[in-house]
Order: structure tokens, then C-alpha cells, then sequence
DNA sequence: CACGATTATTGGAACGTTCCAATGGAAGGC
DNA sequence: GCCTTCCATTGGAACGTTCCAATAATCGTG
């Protein structure tokens, strides 16, 4: 255990060939002989080779890794774009390495100075909470691409995200096409996806003539968060039939707070939350929600770091992908119009 | 961005100093006079130097870096139990290389081998599913600390667990203490910690002389399939009051099956999961569930980890956490009974 | 059957660091 | 003012790969 590992030479001289062939032969390479092939395969085997990536990427200069930061992995969000943007760096031969930043800018840049030092070759930030400067830093120095922010826009900076603004109208609008007048919003903090959340529905709300009924929570997009808030929204004198929540999460603990509270869903109060977790439709949580499609916008993503990676000068390509109402069992008319 | 990035000559020719004195002063050497210091910081800063972290374990053969392979990033089970390896490693000024197998045996070993070319001192292993044969390849060429299974003794593998018959058994007397008689289970498909879980409820009902109402449906670990499972349980003849299934996320899959056929939770049936995920706190769901102390088993793990890379031939070490009962609001005594 | 063309193989330099033994200079002691 | 001690600093050799230009071996071909 604690001896050193066999390096190439160690196979060489086993083998009874020159290093440069064993390097050769181990990355497939047709110009080998059958005969080297085998009894170097047959050497490696014997000795427990491992190739050791730090010389490789060093010699080479290419570390065929792709860092990947992510919010928080308590969200199941997290994990279908994450199934997405693996799938396609696997398909390119890459390895990702994932970091998490727990929501705290110090540590995100932190962890991307990390990686950075371990020579990726590529960046996907998901739900980055890093200042416009950092992130530009860092896009400066290897190719970068932001998943679920789009406000954020530098000279090679590709963004992936869904248009959250009309995701918070669709919400909205489906409320109030249900009847509802008393909607209120459970906020997500102060993140921009949150406050275009927020201004969906304002939007919305302004359109539908019901500006004096706005009533934006501060929240936050965990359960916690949106359990507070929703029992907030519920001790005002005249409580919101509705609740559109920043998101599923958040409108998990909504719900939980509606119903002790004493009330039912969505007899007594409507919830609507957003991002599509699998779990939302789950027929005891039953979830209406804007639906992004999550693997895909990994996929997106991943593809996009790679076009840039082979062409890094490129300018920023901003992809929209479509979020969809999934109207589900948490929504119905209010009670006085049913 | 393509440009060559700074190296530590670059640093020391603009400082006017050696390399070697740059590298003693980025690594905070107190023999470095204080005006080289600021000169090398400066430079440093000025080129947006950054030490390649390959070069740097190449030469001094240690990457400061530990693999964590988890199940399934899904399952909040592992976010928690990520946690808690995280904040140990960090403390000790290592960085985390995170994969994940899909539950994929082989891809398991694929992930694997990548993280020891990475050359990380370290192997974490939570929940996975690698033949015996293959753990024990592994462990023996760096130290490995297995997380939720226990099954698979080598001589220096590590393993921090609970005890799964154990906890089986503390579910199902719950629900037998309540009065249940026909209780099923719903297992978790073929790995060892599903068949422990299964095996306590075996044992409960033999004890409780309930064995010949014992009945074991085939699930899985997923919502899907606890749902699935749960479906088929309630379509018997005589269908169960109570289930006990392999975890929480399976649990949620299974009250969901029950609520859609038209029954009540816990009302006309109870539902017992296992693992104690923060959702399961929640009020809507409010899952009666065997928790286990899922962050500390991380801290657990990383502390095991270190001690046995510092001292890499002591005997190996298993570790037992206690599970505990936590009783909420979908468990009750059966309709007959109450 | 010698000759160029091809094919397989090789040694050395490079990648960017750390380590180590050695150097130069300043300071202290007598 | 010389010798020792100490300190900051240095250049060169590693680390384990890949790359490259050069060599050795094999092969038709005229």
C-alpha cells in the first residue's frame, strides 16, 4: 500500500521495451507492434499500472477535466442538470470534478480557484453566487458556462437559463385564470433568479389589474424558507388564497405550513412552485409548478463548454430554453368562486 | 485566455528573485525575508499567477486530494452524508474529487480507477456497489473508508454504518407495538443494506410470532419504485395496514400509491421509512422514519480516512452509529384496533 | 542483392513544481 | 578584523509523463 506506485519505466524495463513505446501503447496507439502490445499489456497487468494523470496533464498540457460548481446538492434541481452535463463530458472521453459553494460567494471562488489550479479545462457554474467581477475573472482565464443565471454577461461568457421572468407571468397568470385576486409571492432572497421570479409576477399581477394586490413574502429557496414564509403570508389580516413560491422547494414547506395551519391545499389555498423536481410529482405532494427541463439545460451546457473549448474566441452564445406550466393537483379556483 | 498561463519562473524573473524562492514564499516559508515576500506577492498578483497543482503533486508526490464515490446524487441521504465528509476534509486543507456510479457497478470501477490516476490519497465509498473482489483492489492501493455498508471486511477497510437489522427491527415493533398484524415490507432490491433492512423486519415478525404474516414485496430504493411496490401490496387480497419500506424516498413513492388508491395515511395505512431525510420532516409528508445520523457518519468517514492515511497499516476500524426511532405523523394504530 | 521506403522503436528534452545541498553575505564573538 | 554562525537565497536534480527527431529493422522493388 504504501509502496510506490510502478511508473512507465518500471513496465518498460518488465516488458523489455523503451518508455516511449509503453506511453505509446497505453494510449492505443496503431504504430505498436502486436508483440510490444501484448507483453507490455501483460506487464502493466502484472505490476498494477496506473497511468498518473498529474505527469500526464502536465506533459501534454491537457487535464481532459471539466470543473463543475453547483449550488447547493441538497436540491434535487441540482442533481438532473448534473445528470445532464455528466452524461455529455463522459461522451467527450472528459471527468468532471464538482464542487459545491453552499451559497457562500468566498467559498465558490474559493473552490474555483481549486480548480482552476488543478488545470480544468472548462467551467460550468450552476447557480453561481459569485460578484459580476469574480466571474469575470475567471472567464477570462478558461472558458466558462453559467447555468440558470443569464444576467451576467461578459465577452465569452455562454449562458444557459430559462426565461424566469415569464416563467413567474405563467405561474401567476395561472392563478389568476383560476380566479384568484389575493396572490401572494413567496420571494427566494436576493439572488436574480429570484427577483425575476418576483418581477414575473408583478408583471403579471400589474396586467391583470390587480397591482394593489401584489404581496411579495421575502423567502428563501429552501423548505425552511418557504415554510416561514408561507406562515408569515398566513397571519396577515387577510391571508392570500394563492401563493405562487420561488420555488419547489420552497413550495414543499409552503404546503406544510398551509395544512398546520389548518387549511387545505389547494381547497383552502393554491401553490404553485417552480423547477420540475421529480419529487413534485409525487401524487401526496402533487405539485403545480414551471416545469424547466433540467438534463437538458446540462446537456446544453456541457455542449456549449465544449464548442467554446475548441473555439474559445467565439462570441457568447445565450440559450433560452422553454419552461413549461405543469398544472398539477395544488392549484384550484379559490373557495368563494368555486 | 489561450495564452501560456504564468509559471513560477514567470513569478520569479519579474520579482527578481530564484524560483525556488518563490516557491518557498507561495507556500508561506517564514525563512523568506519580508521585502521578497511583498515582491513575489506582488508579481504574483500582477500576473495572475497560479501554481499548477500536477506539477506540484508530481514533485512533492502527495495531491492533497480525496475521491467520494456516492450511490446516487438524487437521494438527499447523500447530500447530508456529503456534508459531513466535506467539512472534515476541508478542515484539514484537502480537496474532495466527487463521482458518482449510478448505482452502475461498472461504472463504479471506471470512476474509480479515473480517481486514482488523479493519484488522491484518500477513497471514500459511500453506498456502493462494487463486488468484494474490487473493493478489496482498491483498498489495497489507498486507503478506504466505506460509508452505510458494512458487509464487505478487508483488513484495512474502514467502515462507519448503522446497524440496518437493527433498525429494521425497531420499524417494523413500531408498527407492530401499534397494533398491526398484517405489515409488509417493501424491500430495497438486491444490495446488502436492503437485505439487512429486510432481514430485521424478519426477524421482528418471527419474535413478534407474526412470521407467517410476514410478506416482502421486491422494490427498490427509488420513489418509483417504492410506489410501484406499494401498488402491488395494496392490490393482494388481503392487503397490509401498515408497510415498511426500505427508505424514505421509496416511502414517499409508497404513501403516494396508497393516497391515489383511495386510502388514507396513516388513517387506513401506515408507512415506516428509513434513513431520516430532512423532507421527511416536513408536515404534508410527515414521515414516522429509522434516522440515521447522516452528517456525522461523513464526519465519521473523513476522520477514519485521515487517521488511517497518517498510519495506513493499523487494523481496520468499524464503526457502528445508532439509528433511532423518530415517530411522526404517518404511523398509527390500525383501524380495527383503534 | 543493394537501395530507398516504410515501420517499429528509442533516448532525450520538456512540462512546472518541490527538494536538497550548496553559496553568499551579514552579523556576532573574541 | 578574522572566524564562525546563521540566514536568505540559489541552481540543479528529481517527479512521471508526452513529444519529437533520430535510429534500427523490415520490406519490396528494380
Amino acid at each position: 500500500m504504501r509502496e510506490p506506485r510502478p511508473t512507465i519505466h518500471d513496465v518498460a524495463s518488465r516488458a523489455g521495451v523503451s518508455k516511449s513505446l509503453v506511453s505509446l501503447a497505453m494510449r492505443g496507439s496503431p504504430k505498436v507492434s502486436d508483440a510490444s502490445r501484448e507483453a507490455i499489456r501483460q506487464a502493466a497487468a502484472d505490476l498494477g499500472y496506473r497511468p498518473n494523470a498529474a505527469a500526464r496533464s502536465l506533459a501534454d498540457r491537457h487535464s481532459r477535466t471539466i470543473g463543475v460548481l453547483v449550488l447547493d446538492l441538497h436540491n434535487p434541481v441540482f442533481a438532473d442538470i448534473l445528470d445532464g452535463i455528466q452524461s455529455e463530458v463522459r461522451a467527450q472521453g472528459y471527468s468532471t470534478m464538482l464542487v459545491t459553494g453552499a451559497a457562500d460567494p468566498d467559498r465558490e471562488q474559493a473552490e474555483l480557484d481549486k480548480l482552476l489550479e488543478f488545470q480544468v479545462e472548462g467551467l460550468i457554474l450552476v447557480s453561481h453566487r459569485l460578484s459580476p467581477a469574480s466571474l469575470r475573472r475567471f472567464a477570462a482565464e478558461v472558458p466558462t458556462v453559467v447555468v440558470t443565471r443569464d444576467d451576467i454577461h461578459g465577452p465569452r461568457i455562454d449562458t444557459i437559463s430559462n426565461d424566469d421572468v415569464a416563467g413567474g407571468t405563467l405561474a401567476t397568470q395561472h392563478l389568476i385564470a383560476l380566479g384568484h385576486r389575493r396572490i401572494a409571492h413567496l420571494a427566494g432572497g436576493d439572488n436574480p433568479v429570484a427577483r425575476h421570479r418576483e418581477q414575473g409576477y408583478r408583471e403579471a399581477m400589474a396586467e391583470a389589474g390587480l397591482a394593489d394586490n401584489a404581496s411579495v413574502i421575502t423567502g428563501g429557496l429552501t423548505d425552511v424558507a418557504g415554510y416561514a414564509a408561507a406562515r408569515q403570508a398566513l397571519a396577515e389580516p387577510h391571508p392570500p388564497t394563492a401563493m405562487f413560491v420561488a420555488n419547489d422547494i420552497a413550495a414543499l414547506g409552503a404546503i406544510a405550513a398551509v395544512q398546520e395551519s389548518g387549511r387545505a391545499v389547494p381547497g383552502d389555498v393554491s401553490v404553485v412552485g417552480y423547477d420540475g423536481i421529480a419529487l413534485g410529482a409525487l401524487r401526496t405532494l402533487n405539485l403545480t409548478t414551471v416545469a424547466q427541463p433540467l438534463e437538458r439545460m446540462g446537456r446544453l451546457a456541457a455542449q456549449r463548454l465544449f464548442a467554446r473549448i475548441v473555439l474559445p474566441r467565439q462570441r457568447a452564445h445565450h440559450v433560452l430554453v422553454e419552461s413549461t406550466l405543469v398544472v398539477r393537483g395544488s392549484t384550484a379556483p379559490p373557495r368563494s368562486a368555486g
